[in-house]
DNA sequence: AGCACGCCGACT
DNA sequence: GTCGGCGTGCTC
């Protein structure tokens, strides 16, 4: 009978192409060089069938099967397929973003290790008789001053070619290949005892190995849960088994690796986007051999090979971080837990301030709740308290009380940070005679005022203008900055201050690489000073001697139209204020706002973030919304609102009747208009995820043979976590 | 996504 | 007269 293979190609077409393959079809998840058109691709072998789907006909050959053994295994196969399902993603592209770049090439499979060389004894000897010349004696010059062995990457950076070298010297026995680094010898450093809550959380988590169990680790900051973390992995290594470690950012990869390393003893590889492209695939086809025991990686680590899975673990589970927001938008941390199910792995979920999905699955009991309530490192918990701004005398929006605390500080030879999740000067730029306001032509929203810069931006788009002298309006000389962005405070900071260094942290003072790390490194001395920042701020970095936080404009967070706004405001401020206070020195946090008596506020401060996000979920289930329903919103923009209007409309028409579908829209985007494009979106509601999903896949499938869809730039989004 | 085909404006 | 603009349509 005539076989044939379905392959994914990264288009973004949402089905899978037939091919004929030779007398013996590729296995499912070998890759295959397919003729598509005009061009040619690397495609993954996603399903062998015993007959197509289109006229046979129409049924070209394989050009190259590229893997004798499939490259991703039936587990990883599964969970992608899985995946595109799920998100109703193109198939192709769910592939494309679980292979390195550099594997989805039709060359053959590099080697697990970046070529190196180094010099043999006759090397040396020749090097100090000075028998080369040329080419020949700089790299063997290079070879011996990079003691031990220098990568190709290194080679070719520094001695440009020095391949002909390589090829001589290599020839004469003067140099060699030098072996894969060895393992590193016994651990460097012995773990510290565990309290007893750690010890129990990782008792109960090792109590689960070798089956799926979904774990949340929710610990305070400064309780621990790394701690938790390492035994766990030291236990799975001690048993033969690999770990998966998935951290939102890649920022905070460098300190756990540092710890990682020091404590384990074994390599840990480090898969992210800002890897070489060679190196990454590199790291994930180590893990495919199994060499790699310990990988740590952020979000599009979670498609690792692992095939001897012991554990996974998602750090900061809560971040959106891990929700891809373009292209094919996956969840990293919901991908993980559908990982180690296939894997019969436990799966651990670690945060300070979990999100309400997972705390609605512990709720559920499909999850089991670890907690981690005593705080090692810190005396006593945090202070908190509410500052009222209302009838206050604000100095550029700081209140005599939060610059007294700052002063209070400062005096004790301690440090300060000002919280601002705004940068630039002024979000507004208003004329008082006329009520004009600098505003963006591409986006309708106001323009931020950069001072030192002299110029108005849009946050938007990145439309720029020249700061006006006048009122473009009116004509008059009454243009005035209205709030605070964290350059205002910076500035604000420092004339009151001004025998005390003020750091501004926003994405704008630290654009250049290491402008963070250099910046804060200034800092780590016992000296006085104020930081000034950005969410940049909220996570990462021991700032030991910083005793005060104090928070400025929380207040849009309040009264904000999305629904996630308030589980967001309460993460940000408890991990804000986990900064504060370590060792020896106790914390102070103050929380300036117009709405002290907010009930969010006073349950987060009262109680903490757990009675607050209970409240929270109250809230949810009363309002029908997620975690007890499940969303999926269409997005579309284009040039012209008509176009945006009329396939949005269609869209609607083409759903399913009936159903427990709900349909909110067609609608304005909340911002209708961005970088000069008008958006519109179509939000579907459902109680239960099966009736979403029954109802979403043929609608999906649908939408792109729309003709409205043709003039819309659209995209669909199941599990939107952000409904701009 | 690419890459073609296919009809209408300013240039060697 | 053509080079090239991007609308439309297809890729097993």
């Amino acid at each position: 009978m005539p076989a044939v293979v379905r392959v994914a190609l990264p288009v973004p077409v949402p089905s899978l192409f037939d091919y004929l393959p030779g007398p013996v079809p590729p296995a499912p998840g070998s890759r295959v060089l397919v003729p598509f058109g005009r061009r040619r691709l690397v495609g993954v072998v996603a399903d062998v069938r015993d007959h197509a789907e289109v006229e046979p006909a129409r049924l070209k050959p394989l050009l190259r099967v590229l893997d004798g053994t499939p490259l991703l295994d039936a587990e990883l196969l599964a969970s992608v397929a899985w995946a595109a399902d799920y998100w109703l993603g193109a198939p192709g592209e769910a592939y494309a973003n679980a292979l390195p770049l550099a594997l989805r090439e039709p060359r053959p499979l590099p080697e697990l290790h970046e070529e190196a060389w180094t010099l043999t004894t006759a090397g040396r000897s020749a090097l100090d008789a000075g028998s080369r010349r040329g080419g020949s004696r700089d790299l063997l010059r290079f070879l011996a001053g990079a003691d031990g062995a220098a990568a190709a990457g290194t080679l070719d950076a520094a001695l440009p070619g020095w391949r002909a070298a390589a090829r001589r010297l290599a020839a004469a026995g003067l140099i060699a290949r030098a072996a894969p680094p060895p393992a590193p010898a016994a651990p460097a450093t012995p773990a510290p005892p565990l309290g007893p809550e750690q010890r129990a959380a990782v008792d109960a988590v090792a109590a689960s190995f070798g089956r799926f169990q979904p774990f949340l680790l929710d610990g305070v900051t400064g309780s621990g849960k790394t701690e938790v973390y390492l035994a766990l992995i030291a236990q799975a290594l001690a048993q033969g088994k690999q770990s998966l470690l998935l951290v939102p950012e890649i920022g905070l990869a460098p300190q756990t690796v540092r710890r990682l390393r020091e404590r384990l003893g074994v390599p840990v590889e480090v898969l992210h986007s800002n890897l070489a492209e060679g190196e990454r695939a590199r790291a994930w086809l180590r893990a495919r051999s199994g060499e790699a025991r310990v990988i740590l990686g952020t979000r599009s680590a979670v498609f690792t090979p692992l095939p001897q899975a012991g554990l996974v673990i998602v750090d900061e589970e809560h971040d959106g971080a891990y929700k891809q927001q373009e292209g094919f938008r996956y969840h990293a941390r919901d991908l993980a837990l559908v990982r180690a199910r296939a894997l019969g792995v436990p799966a651990l979920l670690g945060s300070a301030t979990p999100s309400l999905e997972t705390l609605a699955n512990v709720e559920a009991g499909r999850y089991r709740a670890l907690h981690l309530r005593a705080r090692p490192r810190a005396a006593r918990p945090p202070q908190v308290q509410i500052v009222d701004m209302r009838a206050q005398r604000l100095e550029h929006g700081l209140s005599p009380a939060l610059l007294a605390a700052v002063g209070e500080a400062v005096a004790r030879g301690e440090q300060a940070l000002v919280f601002r999740n705004r940068r630039g000067y002024a979000p507004v730029l208003l004329c008082h005679a006329c009520g004009w306001h600098a505003q963006c032509p591409r986006c309708e929203r106001p323009l931020t005022l950069h001072a030192a810069r002299r110029e108005l931006l849009c946050h938007h788009c990145g439309h720029r203008a020249h700061l006006p002298a006048t009122c473009p309006a009116c004509g008059a000389a009454e243009l005035k900055p209205q709030g605070q962005g964290t350059e205002r405070l910076e500035q604000a900071l420092a004339a009151c201050f001004p025998q005390t260094p003020v750091l501004r942290i926003d994405r704008e003072t630290t654009r250049r690489r290491d402008a963070f790390e250099r910046l804060l490194d200034g800092l780590r001395e016992d000296q006085p000073a104020i930081l000034v920042g950005t969410q940049m701020l909220a996570k990462g970095h021991d700032l030991p001697n910083l005793t005060l936080v104090a928070i400025v404009g929380v207040d849009e967070g309040l009264h904000s139209v999305d629904f996630r706004a308030g589980e967001r405001l309460a993460q940000l401020v408890v991990q804000v204020a986990g900064r504060a206070g370590r060792a020896a020195k106790p914390g102070r946090v103050l929380l300036q706002t117009h709405h002290p008596d907010h009930p969010l506020l006073r349950s987060l401060l009262a109680q903490g973030y757990a009675a607050a996000a209970r409240e929270l979920l109250t809230e949810r289930r009363l309002a029908a919304l997620p975690p007890y329903a499940h969303q999926a919103l269409l997005r579309a923009e284009a040039h012209q609102r008509a176009a945006v209007d009329d396939f949005l409309a269609a869209a609607a028409a083409a759903l399913p009747a009936g159903g427990d579908l709900r349909v909110l829209g067609p609608m304005p985007a909340p911002m209708p208009l961005r970088a000069g494009r008008a958006r519109g979106q179509l939000l579907l509601e459902a109680d239960r995820r099966g009736g979403l999903h029954a109802a979403l896949r043929p609608w999906a499938a649908a939408l792109g043979t729309l003709p409205a869809a043709r003039r819309v730039r659209w995209s669909l989004d199941v599990d939107p976590v952000d409904l701009y």
